[in-house]
DNA sequence: GACATCCTGTGATTCCCATCACATGTATTT
DNA sequence: AAATACATGTGATGGGAATCACAGGATGTC
């Protein structure tokens, strides 16, 4: 598993700036272990300390209310890592980690974590960078939840989802995620997904074929988003 | 200006790992500056990139809408700091900062912050500590805001601003935020901040003596909050 | 290829709470 | 002390969207 988990273990944005040596004692410090798909890695408000790099697979962040409604916070792919927030207050774990495919991760004990942190300056400034991203796109999101509705919010989640197709050159989404998983990002009910797209599909804005959609009025969607409530967009 | 302030910079959490030698030239290198009660210190957008420490007083962190509506995203007083983000990432200002009082800053330029993050691994631990603060402090937020009603989410912002009285042991606010400020921070309008005030005064959770707050049933107000909605409490 | 499971579209209904609208109160200012 | 500017309490109203409820589609699995 050594040589060849090396060389991956390259690819996690957390080591880029550290010489081989320091990433094989690392390693030698460090476990690995593989979850299987839909598999739980962390518990919220669990007590483990550890920094999970993820160098196969891909994770997802969720936290759940008393309720039971589920909140999507993001996801992990291969190259980046999570539970940092622990290791280096000490804290809890403020969310749920699951896996949504096989997934190869190595798990740092959290004194490692923060030996690498104190000894390699530049690997602590990626950490703040992330951190910092973090924190932009959690206040992004709670503006728009304090100030939007949840119509716009889809629209919102819409727009992140979207990016360029190489050859058409138009904006798609591919794949296009479950109605369910789109609104637990844009904290509404799936009901209000579908009649969003319904409406946008019949609007000529945007039109679904199979698991990808196009977007073929991405500036009318934008408008629509920062429409003031009063503005009457006949969608008809 | 100098032999004082000085002395007052050490109370700054940023620094308080650094020789005394070490913050004399991080003050050189930056520029004191006083801002009155309620003048605007940063503008959201915008590209500076210092950060700044405040030494006396306390500010705001406040966005707003397209719509014009306004989101409050705490405070920062003395012996804090910010502005970290740009400068540890090079982006915009993710906020507007208000001073709510009288204060000393000393801007630091974003070389000056970042050296000392690369040459004082117990700052770079301090800023990532507080990073990981904020990030926890929103999760909630965002949590709160998908899952819990308006009232609900007033009661928690009662909860957090509430303290221990010294003297009588009991749970108090003072002093009481406007009503404004309050919906500000709990995403709502005054009008429903209001209303909950009544209700919890009339069900005698709460008794407001002029600008302090006394909350005599802590407990009831937590059960109020996780409750599920269906939960018919008799508020009467 | 049949069954179970999950996804999707759409109505009907209910209810939360933002908004509008005033009537007082309380501070500040001059 | 008058005046102006905010802060606070409460009713009435309307609109947005969560929730409930099904009827197909899709997919995957044995």
């Amino acid at each position: 598993m050594n040589g060849d988990s090396n060389n991956s273990l390259l690819r996690v944005r957390l080591l880029e700036n550290l010489d081989s040596e320091a990433i094989a004692s690392l390693e030698k410090r460090s476990r690995w272990r593989r979850y299987a798909r839909d598999e739980q890695i962390l518990d919220r408000d669990s007590g483990s300390r550890d920094v999970f790099l993820v160098v196969e697979g891909s994770v997802e962040v969720v936290n759940y209310s008393i309720s039971g409604r589920e909140v999507a916070f993001g996801h992990v792919s291969a190259g980046g890592y999570f539970g940092e927030l622990s290791a280096i207050d000490g804290g809890k774990r403020s969310a749920n980690i699951v896996a949504i495919e096989s997934s190869l991760v190595l798990i740092v004990p959290p004194e490692v974590f923060t030996e690498i942190l104190t000894h390699n300056p530049p690997a602590a400034m990626q950490v703040l960078r992330r951190l910092a991203h973090i924190i932009r796109t959690a206040d992004d999101r709670i503006m728009d939840l304090s100030t939007l509705k949840a119509v716009q919010r889809v629209y919102i989640e819409l727009m992140r989802l979207s990016e360029e197709d190489e050859k058409s050159g138009h904006c798609i989404i591919r794949p296009l995620p479950t109605q369910r998983d789109m609104a637990r990002r844009a904290s509404t009910s799936r009901e209000t997904v579908a009649r969003v797209l319904g409406q946008l599909a019949r609007a000529e804005i945007v039109e679904r074929k199979g698991r990808t959609l196009h977007i073929h009025d991405m500036e009318r969607l934008t408008e629509m988003t920062d429409a003031q409530d009063g503005d009457e967009e006949s969608l008809r």
